[in-house]
Order: structure tokens, then C-alpha cells, then sequence
RNA sequence: CGGGGAGUAGCGCAGCCUGGUAGCGCAUCUGCUUUGGGAGCAGAGGGCCGGAGGUUCGAAUCCUCUCUCCCCGACCA
């Protein structure tokens, strides 16, 4: 047993779901609402969930596509013309039925029946079928394609089992809708999307992701193809961090999205539509975070060094101050990933040492703490996140000068974001198995007693139909689902693990979120 | 939505079986001491016990309903 007193109460390897919620609450991130399914995301929270959507955004608009925003709420005739869509949505949507509220006569308020709604509302799982209905006025000639939209927004699905940030009745998101003149084009930008998400989750999450196709069973409803990232969390499970749809002509046909082509004919546009929500910000806790909390990587944290002054309620307080600032000044003009550093003063009283702990949970990459002693010798104590243990169970501070520590924090910034990632890189490859070729050996891969089974990519022969649900059927019975056909994986050749036909390509078989 | 568990101070919990004015630890505040690695001592503040009904002289405690959270399952972009 080690010495070490860590900042958290459960251990990941005892227990991941409380050591999950754990960090949710104490890396000051999120917390109950008191509705269902909903939560209040916090300031540090939100700040991480600012940070991806400031550089996904630009990712986004880099690629030519433009903001909008479309309506919360979706007429109910509007949202039943796609069949397999409203299939897929209509069990867990919130409808809204009333205008206006009226006393009961018991003190309380009920919907006013006199102000029932003509037709009822739904709030948005998803927005295909209200930005079609937008297209299709947008879209008359094949001079409008491509239509290029995004929008970041809030969507609904009530669901059955919810938990923070992972799945919750209401998340946040962006959901970009394009519309094309033909399907070589619109799969050509579900790819795009698809790469886009892979390079955000990989260069600035730190988040190692598998790049494949859902198999026909795992597909959005409405869709033709749906695309995922599939990241590994810290026990094993996987994770879908972002999907890209080609949509053929399914929701165009629904919405009437048709243009006159080159030679004077009508066409179908072919459209696409790819997300990426707040569950990232689970999965950035379950890949990234330790015994001690979350571990926040440099391009994503709202704070990226904070200094913690060591105050005594003296008159030492004023000159230590003065120094604090003058690093923090220094600091925040020093670039890394091409922006400004972000650092934070913590003025607030009381001692380094505790308020360090707060920090610590938050995850902060560098933590700076600077006493009159560090003063008189021009220098400061600095700790990082990543490596935080130092000998003995103590925390590994190192005693730079403040000019070294201002000039070596772009580098060191770096390297922590570039370490989180090799982390989780190797975690996951150090997890994935190739050489299962029975289903007998992959019941065993699988066992119950498995604390940390990972992922197996086997072989198959793409079943279609009851074929292909007789097999997602075995699976279900191990708790496994096929994640995605990976575009990386080596070419089959060998024999199908469920038919033992000859194999036409490799599966990602794993539990998951 | 089915099975199980839980809601009592900011956080973690005891009290409930056997009804009698609400308690502990941490945190907070005040004072003194301490002062380079998650301080010590003393004192203080803070809760209509998730909510609504009911039983009772009296309910955190017993009964009914309801809301929310956690675990397992079903479902699931």
C-alpha cells in the first residue's frame, strides 16, 4: 500500500460508477436539478464544454459551414414524415400540448383547457425534419447546393436511465445539416465530419477514437450510412464521442428538398447531418481522470495554470500579491496552442495547501504556488497535474525561478496534453484483441469475472436482416454490441466468427456506454 | 418502464424497528495558537428530516400517494 492520501474517496478500480459521480461533484462540474434527467452544469463544467465548442466551432466554420439556429419546438405533422425516423424518436419525446396555465382553485396551476394547442409541439431530439422543412424553401436550384448549416442547441429524449453528461433528458450539442446535389458529394462531407471529429477528439480532447461505420442495426433512424468515434473508457467499456449520417434522399423526400439540376430536371438533394454533444465531456472524465480527479488536458481547460498565493493575513500578504501578479502577467502573455494562456490568481484567503486539493480535483494542468520564501529567492513551486505524486507520497512540486517557470509553461502545457493522449493511446491498444476467431473465445474474452475485458475486433461476414439479428442476439446475450466497422482495420481473411463463411471485414465488438 | 436501494445542515452519515421538541464527522464563521505543504484548540452559526395527505394528545420515526437520485435489467442518438 502506498502513502499517498488521494483527493477522492473511491478508487476507479473499485468502483468506476461512484468514482465517476464522484469527480463529477468534486471536479465542481455538474450537479442535480431535481427534474429528471436534467442537470445544472456548473462554471468549471461549462467552462470545459466552452472550450470544445469554441475549437469545434472553428473546425466547423474552417470547413465552410455556417451557423444558424432553428426553433426548440417542431410541429408535431412536421416531425411524423420520416417513418423510420419518428420510429426511432417517438418513445421518448417531450410534446407540448397547452399555451397557458390556470389556478385549480387549490392554489396550484393546471394547463388551461381552453388553451389546448391545435396541433401539438414536440421539442427537438434532433432538428432533421425542421432545418428540412427550412431547406426546402432554401434550396430551388443546384446553385444553392451545397447548403452548409450548423447549429448549436439543446435537444430532449426522454430517457429511461439517465446518467450525467453520459445520457441525460436534456444535453447540449451542435448538429450540422447539409444538403447536397448528389450522394457522391453528400458522402464526401459525412466524411469530412467524420475526420473533422476524429482530429477535435484526438488533438484536442486527447481522446484517442476508432473512425468506422455503425453496422445496420446501430444506424440513426432515417439514415443510409452512420458513421461513429468510438472511444475506450478507463474500464474497458466503449464510447460513442461523435456520429456523421449520410442521409441519402430519406429526410428530402420527407421535406420536400428538391432543386432543378444542370440540365432543367427535378432532384432529390441528398443530405447529411453529424453531432457532437456534452457526453463528450463524460467521456473526456472517464479516459482523462485519476484517484485524484479530473485531469483537465491544456487546450480544453478554462484555466490552464493557477497560482496559489500562500497568504498569511499579514502584512507579507501585499508584496507576495504584488509578485503573484507580476507571474500571472508574465504568464498570461506567453502563447501556447496559439492562443494566450489562461491563467487564474486565486486570491481567495486561506491556505495554499487546502485550496491546492480544489484545484487539484478540478484538474487544472499546472498549479503554481508561490510563499514568501519563493519570493525572496525569485522563485516559485510548481505542480502538475500529470505527474502529481512525487517521492514519499508527497506532492511532486519542482522549484523553477519565476522567469524559468513563465518560459517553460507553453512547452510544458504541450507536453501535458500531448502525455494525456499517449496515456489513453496506449491504454486502449494495450486493450484491444485480434486474435479471437471463435465465439467460444470471445464468451471468454467476455467472462462476468473480466474486471477489465476492453475490446475485441473479430471478423465477419456483414449479415443482413434476421441474419444480422440472430448475431446482434448472441452478442446481447454477453452484454456486447458490434461498435463500428473500423476504416483502419487490416483486410479479413479469415472465416466469419458467427457463420463461418469467409470473412468480408473486421468488427469492434465491446460493452458500452 | 420492471426489480432492488436511498433521500435528515454545504458534503458524508447516525437516529426510524420500539412515536415524546434533531445529532455526529468534515466544511463554514469567530477568537487564540501555528506557519512551506491537505494545521491545532476553544466557541458559534446553519435543518419546517424530499413533497402531499393520513393515524395520533404528539410523527424524521407508523400508513398511503408522489417526486428525485443510485444499482441491475429492458430501451437507447
Amino acid at each position: 500500500m502506498s502513502a499517498i492520501r488521494h483527493a477522492l474517496t473511491n478508487r476507479r478500480e473499485d468502483d468506476f460508477a461512484a468514482w465517476y459521480q464522484e469527480v463529477v461533484s468534486a471536479a465542481d462540474m455538474a450537479e442535480e436539478s431535481g427534474v429528471r434527467g436534467c442537470m445544472v452544469i456548473k462554471p468549471w463544467g461549462y467552462g470545459i464544454w466552452e472550450r470544445m465548442q469554441r475549437l469545434l466551432d472553428a473546425r466547423i466554420k474552417e470547413a465552410g459551414v455556417q451557423n444558424a439556429y432553428f426553433p426548440l419546438f417542431i410541429p408535431l405533422s412536421n416531425f411524423e414524415r420520416e417513418a423510420a425516423h419518428v420510429e426511432g424518436f417517438a418513445k421518448e419525446m417531450a410534446v407540448v400540448t397547452h399555451h397557458r396555465l390556470i389556478a385549480d382553485g387549490k392554489g396550484g396551476l393546471i394547463p388551461d383547457p381552453e388553451a389546448k394547442l391545435e396541433e401539438p409541439l414536440v421539442v427537438r431530439p434532433t432538428s432533421e425534419t425542421i432545418i428540412g422543412d427550412a431547406m426546402s424553401r432554401w434550396v430551388q436550384s443546384w446553385r444553392d447546393l451545397p447548403l452548409l448549416l450548423n447549429q448549436w442547441a439543446n435537444v430532449v429524449r426522454w430517457e429511461m436511465r439517465t446518467r450525467m453528461f453520459l445520457r441525460t433528458a436534456e444535453f447540449l450539442w451542435q448538429e450540422g445539416h447539409t444538403a447536397h446535389e448528389n450522394a457522391e458529394n453528400a458522402r464526401v462531407e459525412t466524411m469530412r465530419a467524420l475526420e473533422m471529429y476524429r482530429a477535435f477528439a484526438e488533438e484536442d480532447v486527447a481522446l484517442p477514437v476508432i473512425v468506422g461505420e455503425k453496422p445496420e442495426n446501430e444506424r440513426f433512424p432515417g439514415a443510409v450510412e452512420t458513421w461513429s468515434i468510438e472511444a475506450m473508457m478507463q474500464d474497458g467499456k466503449a464510447l460513442q464521442a461523435g456520429t456523421s449520417h449520410y442521409l441519402g434522399t430519406n429526410f428530402a423526400t420527407a421535406a420536400n428538398i428538391r432543386f432543378q439540376d444542370r440540365e432543367g430536371s427535378q432532384q432529390l438533394a441528398h443530405t447529411t447531418s453529424w453531432g457532437l454533444s456534452t457526453r463528450m465531456v463524460g467521456a473526456l472524465i472517464m479516459t482523462h481522470g485519476d484517484d485524484d480527479g479530473l485531469r483537465v488536458p491544456p487546450q480544453l481547460a478554462p484555466q490552464q495554470v493557477v497560482i496559489l498565493p500562500m497568504l498569511r493575513g499579514d502584512d507579507g500578504d501585499g508584496p507576495l500579491l504584488e509578485y503573484c501578479e507580476e507571474l500571472r502577467g508574465t504568464i498570461a502573455g506567453q502563447q501556447a496552442f496559439g492562443e494566450k494562456l489562461r491563467v487564474l490568481l486565486d486570491r481567495r484567503s486561506g491556505k495554499a495547501a487546502a485550496k491546492r486539493w480544489d484545484w487539484v480535483r478540478r484538474g487544472a494542468p499546472v498549479i503554481v504556488e508561490v510563499g514568501p520564501r519563493d519570493r525572496e529567492a525569485g522563485k516559485v513551486s510548481m505542480l502538475r497535474r500529470d505527474r502529481l505524486w512525487g517521492e514519499g507520497g508527497k506532492p511532486g512540486f519542482e522549484a523553477p525561478t519565476r522567469e524559468e517557470a513563465a518560459q517553460a509553461l507553453p512547452g510544458m502545457l504541450a507536453e501535458i496534453q500531448s502525455g494525456l493522449f499517449d496515456e489513453a493511446a496506449v491504454r486502449r491498444s494495450r486493450n484491444i484483441t485480434r486474435d479471437i476467431d471463435s465465439f467460444d473465445a470471445l464468451s471468454g474474452f467476455f467472462a462476468e469475472d473480466r474486471r477489465y475485458p476492453g475490446w475485441a475486433e473479430v471478423q465477419w461476414c456483414r449479415p443482413t436482416g434476421p441474419a444480422l439479428d440472430a448475431v446482434v442476439e448472441r452478442l446481447k446475450a454477453l452484454k456486447l454490441t458490434i461498435r463500428n466497422v473500423p476504416v483502419d482495420a487490416e483486410p479479413a481473411d479469415g472465416a466469419c466468427l458467427f457463420s463461418g463463411a469467409p470473412a468480408t471485414e473486421r468488427i469492434l465488438v465491446a460493452r458500452a456506454y
